[in-house]
DNA sequence: GGCGCGATGTAAGCGCCGTAAACATTGGAG
DNA sequence: CTCCAATGTTTACGGCGCTTACATCGCGCC
């Protein structure tokens, strides 16, 4: 293990992702260079090339950072979700992740995203295997859960980014919430006769 | 008007947004600068700031270009969209623009967006406005018209971007086609169970 | 117990970028 | 014809990502 001598850092790795996130959330992501970053660990601007191989790799490491974060906070908000009522706090939870920490959400999706950073494809498959299971369990008599599972992560995705680019008004939390609720709930609403005709098409035209 | 004599371009704003939109497709938002436009452009490294007032500026103009494109993409593929089922092919079209133009995509909905340009502004919501007469259309008896427009546009974004981040496999047009069209059409086949669980809830909660 | 080697950090430098300031060229209005 | 406003050029500055060469440490091996 290194030490902390004056010469050598001790921890650089995990002091570049702490100041990474810092001028993440205080300029954007405009602010989040490499040079910013070795600046605000106290070391030399070439240092952090000995623990990421780019800018993209440390983006990477941000945004694995983030997903955990995210997949936790959902976790902790909503353990057993297995009601359908349930998805309405979830999206809230989502979406207030995405506005509290705008440009960690955008580096996290918003980016050309380097497939081959292992570790943040493994923090991606665990936020959509858990949103997997949140709809397994709430519609357990779904046709096709899988196809509701992606309806569920992308309603949630888009209403996040939506509300994130001014999109949709985010002046008061109080109509963040009550926008997300009713969206979730318009899935439920929707009058019985488009319904029906919908899923008559349906019927044709996926055969 | 100004004319092309040599050293007056002649129509540099409409060639910066050609080079730029041109720099987009071959790679990415990551090539799009403004010295690289003015070099395609054929002109010296500031010659733009006449036209942009900065980097921003020029972005702007590239996004409501796209937003525009885009609604007529979607205008064009399904003029009057009147049925639920014709969601799904809007959905399509949309996510295909996304997969399409991707680095386009992103200029126009992942990067911070800047709120005081006009035309940009004027731009979304003309998209915005054209999803909400889609789907009062489609769902004339629907309790929250406007909550359902949100849902799906919210839905329809979501899907793009799901895709646009290898979150969702793209390898094939017919697997991108067939989730599409199975997420949208997931919302008509939810299972009366669940859909009279979640609106009690709904009820309650929204109280 | 020293020594050497790999890991980690530094220094200098390249080319690109966004942007500002001062200057040049032009067509057209008075 | 003359001057002006619009438009394009030149030069320059600092910040950036990244490479290459060099400095400093601790740990393992004899």
């Amino acid at each position: 293990m290194p030490q902390n001598n004056g010469y050598h850092h001790g921890d650089l790795r995990a002091a570049c992702l702490r100041a990474a996130r810092e001028l993440l959330e205080e300029d954007g992501s405009a602010g989040l260079s490499l040079r910013a970053v070795a600046r605000r660990a106290g070391v030399s601007a070439t240092a952090p090339y000995r623990h990421f191989a780019d800018r993209d790799a440390l983006v990477s490491g941000v945004a694995a950072q983030g997903y955990r974060e995210l997949a936790g906070e959902l976790a902790e908000a909503h353990p057993p979700p297995s009601t359908p009522d349930g998805l309405a706090a979830l999206a809230l939870v989502y979406v207030r992740f995405a506005l509290e920490h705008p440009a960690l959400f955008r580096v996290m999706f918003a980016e050309p995203c380097d497939l081959t950073s292992e570790e943040r494809v493994a923090a991606t498959a665990v936020l959509s295997e858990y949103l997997q299971g949140v709809v397994r369990t709430a519609f357990p008599g779904s046709d096709d859960p899988e196809a509701l599972a992606t309806t569920v992560w992308a309603l949630v995705h888009g209403l996040a980014f939506l509300h994130l680019d001014g999109k949709l008004d985010t002046s008061t939390p109080q109509a963040v919430a009550d926008r997300v609720g009713a969206a979730v709930h318009a899935l439920f609403a929707l009058p019985p006769a488009a319904r029906r005709t919908a899923t008559a098409q349906t019927r044709t035209a996926t055969t």
